[in-house]
DNA sequence: AGTTGGATGGTCT
DNA sequence: GACCATCCAACTG
């Protein structure tokens, strides 16, 4: 995945994704059939399909069957190749802005006005800096190792949702990467995060994968330390 | 190292 | 009005 934002260039390699196919599939955004929001999981493939999370994230997904067949693979985990310092200021703004907002009551829109001063943050509250700080620190492969991470590294907006993330002329799209190489003995397979309510099959069907060898790949709460 | 609760607002019943 | 395809900080031990 690549996007190309007015501060330079970003690019990962994808190690970890979670299927979602069709509307019996009582896990997936399509379950309650054709709606605005999942309105992309029903168009062409090699669309993408953003959406927000829990008020504040935003998760990448490319849709990935032909048009009438809603289905889309959410991008859990990306491995950052080039642009390092944009995902890295594009994180610090995401979580800057939200504790300016709560911690100092000012309007986030001008507490941190550009991701340079969001990183820098010197006017930000105590618990902002430490959030900044902790970025800063963070290894590359903890930059976007889960899909809310994702969305913030590479300032994906809910508003390019069902661009075509296959035309040239796109600030997002994907890309044919240098190190495509994986036998499918290097991918591993497991059920799909977070949607214990879909019940079964839906809850324990293997669709999610990741790139076995990949320390991008996302942790479960709990051991989401660096190694 | 593992668990818990808070943030936060669109989306769908 | 309830529910999230999540992340983080603060807490326990």
């Amino acid at each position: 995945v690549r996007v190309d934002r007015a501060d330079g260039l970003r690019i990962g390699r994808i190690v970890e994704v979670e299927a979602y196919v069709g509307e019996d599939d009582l896990a997936s955004h399509a379950r309650f059939g054709r709606t605005p929001r999942n309105a992309p999981m029903y168009g062409p493939p090699g669309a993408a399909y953003v959406y927000r999370v829990y008020g504040m994230h935003r998760c990448l997904n490319v849709v990935t069957e032909p048009v009438g067949r809603p289905a889309a693979v959410l991008v859990r985990a990306v491995e950052p190749i080039a642009g390092i310092d944009a995902m890295r200021r594009a994180r610090a703004e995401s979580v800057g802005t939200r504790r300016a907002t709560r911690v100092d009551g000012r309007d986030p829109d001008e507490a941190l006005a550009t991701p340079a001063e969001a990183f820098a943050a010197p006017a930000a509250s105590g618990a902002a800096l430490a959030a900044h700080a902790r970025i800063a620190g963070l290894a590359p492969e903890a930059l976007a190792r889960g899909p809310g991470l994702v969305g913030a590294a590479f300032s994906v907006a809910v508003e390019e949702s069902g661009t075509d993330l296959c035309a040239a002329s796109s600030p997002l799209r994907l890309a044919i990467g240098d190190t495509v190489a994986c036998s499918s003995a290097d991918v591993m397979a497991g059920p799909r995060v977070g949607i214990a309510y879909a019940g079964e099959p839906w809850a324990s069907v293997p669709w999610r994968m990741w790139v076995a060898a990949s320390r991008a790949v996302s942790r479960p709460a709990g051991s989401r330390g660096l190694p």
